[in-house]
DNA sequence: GACGTTTTTCATCATGTGTTGAATTGTGCT
DNA sequence: AGCACAATTCAACACATGATGAAAAACGTC
């Protein structure tokens, strides 16, 4: 925010290269990868441009260092399905919730799907994400037919996520995680074990 | 495709503002607003940028002249809540997959969703076209609470559009209409009309 | 066939971007 | 005090992009 001037290193012990990350971070969330400049993420956070270069390398490079989800959705994923088919949808969405509201992982999250948007990520969605990490873990929960009922659920999955995080739909994003739990489980539960024509 | 040379007007009466206007259409679907260079539609039209420009005016120009959306969500809507609230969750559905498969109308709706997303069209759908357009209409429906029943059917809807249109997650995209309208269909009738939490 | 009009390309400009290399200033070690 | 090293900025390059204005080729009309 301040004007910087002088040139060479800065006195005191200012942690410059966590401030860039930030600004990058949220750059990256609000405006996708293409929408962040590199310029814009330096001045953001009060620095030459090069610097950032000088940190991380290229803005490829920035941006995988901005996303950085440290979330194995396996693992997460793992003691829901553990459980048992009872009630999954609930702990599903519920689990699902507690990680996207973590403020520390959130506009990494938010950062990834807006980029799998835009850019031809979508292709990465289809082809990998779903059928190769979410769609075996979840598959041990549903009793037949996983083809149809694992879309569903990443459909309900998707839209909540969307209009909570990304879209920031009001009344979805100030709702109380356990509000949500208790009127969107029920779908889940019905896409992943009920009576499906 | 082929090399074009010669300078001036083409002989014969080829249509090469609608092949310009088509070019653009898909690039804005495939890669967003700003992932579209003028340069590369014209290239895919196989034309001189310039021409682009003579046609259609700025890049914001040719940009809603690709979208184009002969739509308006309102009177498409005014019938399904007419019917009333019995089977609406599949009504809507059901009209609203009939409009996103019409395929002269689908590339421009795809672009509209991809830049809504990545620029920061999250605001238009959350200050705008949710409250403000489809809001009021479905209102006529919901028998209480409007404020939760709304933006939980509007998750579940942009969750199959994005699946089954945006992202085109394989079972989902290939799902006949009427397939899905039955096993979606009670998830929106319970959000609409339902007992929630 | 002459002529105005439309369609098309060429050459060019200004701007914003990612990236690089050199220069400057502070910090920590000996 | 001296010196290597890290942090930071400056200046600049190469490139892609959106945009503009003028010139060339085909068409339609009289």
């Amino acid at each position: 925010m301040t004007a910087r001037t002088s040139r060479g290193r800065r006195p005191g012990a200012p942690d410059t290269r966590a401030e860039v990350l930030a600004a990058a971070r949220t750059s990256f969330a609000e405006k996708g990868f293409r929408g962040t400049t590199i310029r814009a993420v330096a001045a953001s956070a009060g620095v030459d441009p090069a610097l950032v270069h000088h940190y991380f390398g290229t803005k490829d490079d920035l941006f995988v260092a901005a996303l950085q989800i440290p979330v194995d959705p396996r693992a997460v994923l793992a003691p829901v399905v553990a459980a048992g088919p009872d009630g999954a949808g609930e702990r599903l969405l519920r689990t699902l919730l507690s990680v996207w509201d973590d403020p520390e992982l959130r506009p990494g999250l938010v950062a990834l799907v807006r980029s799998l948007m835009s850019d031809d990520g979508a292709g990465l969605v289809r082809d990998g994400f779903i059928p190769v990490v979410v769609g075996p873990v979840l598959a041990g929960l549903v009793p037949d037919r996983p083809e149809v009922r694992i879309p569903l659920v990443a459909s309900q999955v998707i839209g909540i996520i969307l209009g909570r995080y990304v879209v920031a739909l009001p009344p979805l994003a100030q709702m109380p995680a356990e509000d949500l739990v208790a009127r969107v489980g029920p779908t889940l539960q019905r896409y992943l074990t009920g009576d499906l024509p």
